[in-house]
DNA sequence: GTAATAACTTAGATTAATCTAACAAATAAA
DNA sequence: TTTATTTGTTAGATTAATCTAAGTTATTAC
């Protein structure tokens, strides 16, 4: 159907027009580490495959063909962490990379098999909502930890901006989703927190780690 | 390092020119479904990189390190095979188009990963030898079920020149691997064979069946 | 041993994906 | 409101992988 680069490109659009619906060429050139010429050159191939609107000077914006096509991809990708995660014995700093080759695998079978290996799960290990088998994705409304008042109760929810030295930096002090965190003290200075949970009943996280960790209320 | 596209080539050269230890253009050709002259530059591009010995109106053959790195990829396509089969339940009919796919994967990580937790198997799903992480394989000398005698009794151990539809009709029969057959008559005609086991105390198995099923005696 | 056929190679074209260099438009700074 | 900077586009080149058409060499048939 679509090559493995249009579909590199198609995933970064959505990713990239999440807030704003729409993307410029230099972001697109940015975020794939392509020159600007090549990502025009493909957003005319995209825009006469129907899977993007674009003119000239404009901001891109995927068409709705486009954004199911990527809610597609990025859900094999999900899943594939996913599989990797809960079935491989993967860590969750270990999988995207893997997930980035797997996504392009042209098989529904195999997706199906681990959709239903995994029981149909709806978030991925990162916290991040699996698009449903029609590409769309539930957006699921949490706080960033940064949000919080001293004295809250929250559960971690989710992980953002994920790198993997991210991923390791919070396996290191023991911080996993689903983990419970009391709010001790919120620095007002630099937005450092304090935050307490089991096995650990004081650590100082700074605003830019606050910032990419979200929550619920409990 | 080598491309998807090489990556297949290499894969055919091998199996190609196993017994023989070289092949044709045509060979490949046909293996392949590419055209002639495609295959003729792609094996200069091949030589040029030291994974083929070539020269023109010659047969075409592997050097040392181009059959390393066809081992390579054969032991990722059969560890998936593998993979699929035991861990995700896929059927042995169902797997070598996805590991046609899962083979061109980088990263070394994941197949590891997929060995462990295999138990570091040396034969596929269809009873092919799985190369070691050298690249280098095992030949297990079976015979062919066409060779036996009546009387015979042999253990059903790989299956060659496997498609699904063969694969298929060996299902549909119970046919698989690990199985004692009885060789109860060998038809000299046609060569057909009539033989017994578990489950089914008289079947007919044509010559051309015969031919793809190797055994070990017992 | 020539003629026919098959196998192989060369030449040149095509498509996808990328780049650099150069120019054009929009935005920000002065 | 000019000027400078950033952003975006066009033009043209490159590499990988493929093809068709047209010759060449080798093999097979007669
Ligand atoms: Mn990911
Ligand atoms: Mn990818
Ligand atoms: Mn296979
Ligand atoms: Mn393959």
């Amino acid at each position: 159907m679509h090559s493995y680069t249009e579909e590199n490109y198609l995933k970064a659009l959505f990713n990239l027009s999440a807030e704003k619906g729409e993307v410029s060429p230099n972001e697109v050139s940015k975020q794939l580490g392509i020159k600007m010429p090549t990502v025009n050159s493909m957003m005319k191939k995209l825009a006469e495959k129907k899977l993007v609107i674009y003119e000239s000077y404009k901001p891109i914006r995927l068409t709705e063909k486009g954004k199911k096509e990527a809610g597609l991809i990025i859900r094999k990708h999900r899943l594939t962490e996913m599989f990797l995660v809960q079935q491989m014995g993967f860590g969750w700093e270990e999988v995207h990379e893997i997930a980035e080759q797997i996504e392009h695998l042209q098989s529904p079978v195999f997706f199906e098999k681990m959709d239903a290996l995994l029981g149909y799960p709806k978030i991925d290990p990162h916290g991040s909502p699996i698009p449903d088998k029609t590409g769309k994705m539930e957006w699921i409304k949490y706080e960033k930890l940064s949000s919080c008042k001293a004295g809250d109760t929250v559960k971690l929810a989710a992980v953002i901006h994920t790198t993997d030295d991210f991923l390791k930096f919070l396996n290191q002090r023991g911080l996993q989703l689903g983990l419970k965190l009391k709010i001790k003290r919120v620095e007002k200075f630099d937005g450092s927190m304090e935050v307490g949970y089991t096995k650990n009943p004081s650590e100082v996280l700074s605003h830019t780690v606050c910032e990419r960790l979200l929550v619920e209320r409990v």
